[in-house]
RNA sequence: UGAGUAAGCCAGGCGGCCGCGCGGUGCGGACGCGAGUGAAGCGGAAUACCGCUUUAUCCGCGUCCGCACCGUGAGGAAAGUCCGGGCUCCGCAGGGCAGGGUGCCGGAUAACGUCCGGCGUCGGCAACGAUAGGGAAAGCGCAACAGAAACAUACCGCCGAUGGCGGCUUUGAGCCGCACAGGCAAGGGUGAAAUGGCGGGUCAAGAGCCCACCGGCGUCCUGGAGACAGGGCGGCCGUGCAAGCCCCACCCGGAGCAAGGUCGAAGGAUUCCCCGCGCGAGCGGGAGCGGUUGCCCGCCGCUGUCCGAAAGGUGAACCGCAGGCGGACGGGAGCGUCCCGUCCCGGAGGGCGCCGGUAACGGCGUUCCCAGAUAGAUGGCCGCCCAUCUCCCACGGGAGUGGACAGAACCCGGCUUACGGCUUGCUCACAUA
RNA sequence: GGCGACAUAGCCAAGUGGUAAGGCACGGCUCUGCAAAAGCCCUAUGCCCCGGUUCAAAUCCGGGUGUCGCCU
């Protein structure tokens, strides 16, 4: 993922879990948080209420890759937690995908509008770099 | 065809686009180091030349970042953590006790509770499967309830031959009764289990008391490497439990990669020494500490007392004392501990072939490197084929769904558990020829 | 990843081979005008599940499931 890095430690979830804005649906709870910095961070929690390791691996999986090709929908400078809940065990990928785009949509993340497309335009000449 | 049984194999396949971890190669950028060249400045000098600094460029090496290409990337159970090892650290003269484990015989193995071959027993018509399967005449213990009795017992019962008592006939004695002494364990009843089973003989009634068959025990012979098998003889003095204690034989040091090491950074506690402080007449020792990883003996190391010239002995007579005792702070040195981060910790290895062995397995040759992440890399979408299930039209297609169990974390050998499919051999039943 | 413990009625629990104690709760009865308190009575075809040993298993042995704890 290009402008973003993970979220490893305990507190930093814990932080996002009580000062952050949330939505969620029954695939999935979603927080974020202004960071301050110029990327975005991205945690995926996926508790073993879910299943076994492999049905874990396959929901923590999907949910990175729908982040990964709907990235340059977020705007940039959050911290974002992804905890998915019990139907996303079931849910496709297509299911699962709009789902959480409507989430995002939910808490303003997406970078809709003018500036987010010079946002945009501003990343794809850094890549080209 | 159906049912069963055993062994082996696979873990959907191919292609396209986007994406991830690791390794390699190449290119580009940044930084650092080294060497060369040019320019400028300063100093020495004589203009050449030498030294230093700055800057530019080029080469090499290293680190980091980016891009491209190539290679590679979860399992048969990766799981449970039930056994066994490797590896790492700690410990280790030896012995005893305790504790744990294994338990038919022979072999395989690094080792095992695993595997292979065989024996006995049990289950199954069979193929085949299961089997903690040493010892109950070494000892202790338990066997509830019921039952007379659960090591030596007789409730109901049978008998009363022998002895006793009574009666009758009659007088050689015999017969009948009683059930007092006594004999018996067949039958009933209880129980999971009742002193080998069944049949016959004998007998007062019975009983291995005797006999035939069966079962079991002891002993002898034969076969076998052995477990054991077969046979002969003797003769039945009870049973179950050792996955109760136990006995016998053999094995076992403890912990675990969150072990352990290394480098960098940061702080705290502890040991010894030194400095300084307090105490004011008893104080301290007579062995102390540590190790022997459950305990003991014993042993070892350091410190220390006494005897002895020493080797060595000693653990008590008694010995020492302001150069003592005590605790707190500061300084120095040493050794650990904790926390944060970096790096390291890689073959009982796989495939193929030949040979030895019934087999497990072993030997030789050849070939291949085959995951190394660190909140944890394998994913998403599309097309076709194959397989599963559902629905629809009708003998074939269409639509939808999508694989069963399940995800490495130091590594191996097993076991157990979860689970989809395929192939082959064998057994039984039915049908046909 | 490694190590360990536990599971008995709705709850807390005792029970180490022979009838599964006890307390709370629930229910019923007595008492009361009605309740509370008190007293009496009742509740486990079975001890997390599946096998094995045994005449007999909550207990002994093996395997599994679940819950909880410790080690960075």
């Amino acid at each position: 993922m290009k402008f973003t890095t993970s979220l490893k430690k305990n507190h930093e979830f814990k932080r996002l879990y009580n000062k952050g804005k949330s939505a969620a649906s029954q695939c999935a709870v979603v927080y974020c948080r202004r960071n301050g910095k110029a990327e975005n961070r991205l945690g995926i929690t996926v508790s073993a209420k879910l299943g076994g390791a492999v049905q874990r691996n396959r929901i923590r999986r999907r949910l990175k890759e729908i982040y990964r090709t709907n990235e340059e929908k977020f705007s940039t400078g959050y911290d974002i937690v992804i905890v998915a809940r019990m139907r996303s065990r079931y849910a496709g990928f297509f299911e699962l995908q709009s789902s959480i785009l409507s989430l995002i949509k939910k808490l303003n993340l997406t970078a809709g509008g003018v500036p987010a497309a010079q946002n945009r335009r501003g990343r794809e000449t850094e890549a080209a770099k």
